[in-house]
DNA sequence: ACATAAGTTGCATGGTATGCAAAGATGCAC
DNA sequence: GTGCATCTTTGCATACCATGCAACTTATGT
């Protein structure tokens, strides 16, 4: 029961690897018939042909049509929420966060193709990008949890106002640093994916991502001033 | 159906008038509906019915029955605009930014009921919070190029690598600075909302507000370390 | 007052989404 | 491998969402 747990591969029971597979197969071809055709053309049932199943079992999988485009990796958040607390200590907590995404932005580039296809639909009709970042936020509740576990663990809990000097309303255990660290991680990834995706023959994506972390550590300080 | 909102500098045409009340209207009407039966339970017909047009008369003003719950107020982002522009030259542009947000939400706490009803309905299904966010994105944007502007006024262009002490791989100008500022501070209101609204009695929503900025500002450090 | 432009409405149509019950796979014990 | 329990798939019925079109009603300018 211990050894079983291999992240996203064959996991154990043959049930579970056909839903994994039918799944991904829905994804995928909602997102290459998205790619050809435009988003907005595409129907459930011509994804469900494309799949091999009936129009019934994508909404099985599925809650609605849009989000067979958005929903990438169910677990991504899982494996962040691992790297993070997992994290070496003597990491800040944002230099922590910022590992756990690249990492996972790593991964992400294994399925090279299917991942540009994504971002092209995506970013052709915004009523789609704005539900993909709003999938994002699920997942930065979860790595709220995760920081806080790891600030819990790392440091001491101190007294409300011990560390940042300006008077803290709220203290830090109660949950407000975490989540604001999480979501402005969020926004740093997708800026630096919106960035990338226009310039993309200006820079490598590494280096936009490593630069916007750093502006964020440095307080976003104004560029010439 | 004949409330005439004078704020939104009123237009002087009758025809203009009776839009944006009919706007208003069925805006009111899908909150208030919502907060009462939940989200999911209010049919377009219920809305339409509640401010006195038909239904297809509703889909000529929003694109979607969750675009009714989701848009608050179109020109907010046009308000902002203005004010990161017209803000003091010496204020940092984060300082910049939170001052126009912040004069924008205490411009929301103007209909305080229908704010705190529509935060209500929003946090009720996260499948309309997500939306939101996704609604904010287009205001983040249009910030983004009024920072720029902002940026092209004040400093000057900079070389690349000029101000940051680390190298800068795509230069202020190409505009990454200002969408990462944009994208930031947006994840930082809806944080503060969000904490506020899960502590509404521990703290002011200001003083939340003015704390998360002042993290940001310090970049993010380590609470005890 | 008249012509024009703009907004509203009903109807028809097709796609989206859910509940339900029957049929088909799978897992497990024997 | 037989049989039973569980999960999954599927078709059908139903309701709602969303758009195009044509007819009708209401402002606006002269």
């Amino acid at each position: 029961m211990q050894l079983m747990s291999e992240k996203s591969a064959a996991g154990g029971g043959l049930r579970e690897r056909k839903k994994r597979a039918t799944r991904a197969a829905l994804a995928e071809a909602a997102v290459r018939l998205a790619a050809e055709h435009g988003a907005e053309k595409v129907t459930v049932e011509a994804i469900s042909a494309e799949a091999g199943v009936s129009v019934r079992t994508f909404f099985n999988y599925f809650d609605s049509r849009d989000d067979a485009f958005v929903v990438v990796d169910a677990d991504a958040g899982e494996r962040m929420r691992r790297a993070v607390l997992e994290a070496p200590a003597d990491l800040s907590p944002l230099a922590a966060l910022r590992e756990a995404m690249a990492a996972e932005l790593a991964e992400a580039e294994a399925q090279h193709e299917l991942w540009r296809l994504h971002a092209k639909v995506l970013h052709a009709s915004p009523h789609l990008l704005a539900r993909g970042v709003g999938a994002h936020m699920a997942a930065e509740a979860d790595l709220a949890d995760a920081l806080a576990e790891r600030l819990r663990r790392t440091g001491d809990t101190g007294g409300p106002g011990s560390g940042t000097g300006s008077g803290s309303v709220t203290g830090a255990g109660s949950g407000l640093y975490p989540r604001l660290l999480a979501a402005v991680a969020g926004a740093a990834v997708r800026t630096s994916m919106d960035h990338w995706s226009a310039h993309q023959e200006e820079a490598a994506f590494l280096d936009v991502f490593h630069e916007v972390f750093t502006l964020l550590a440095a307080g976003l300080p104004a560029p010439s001033a």
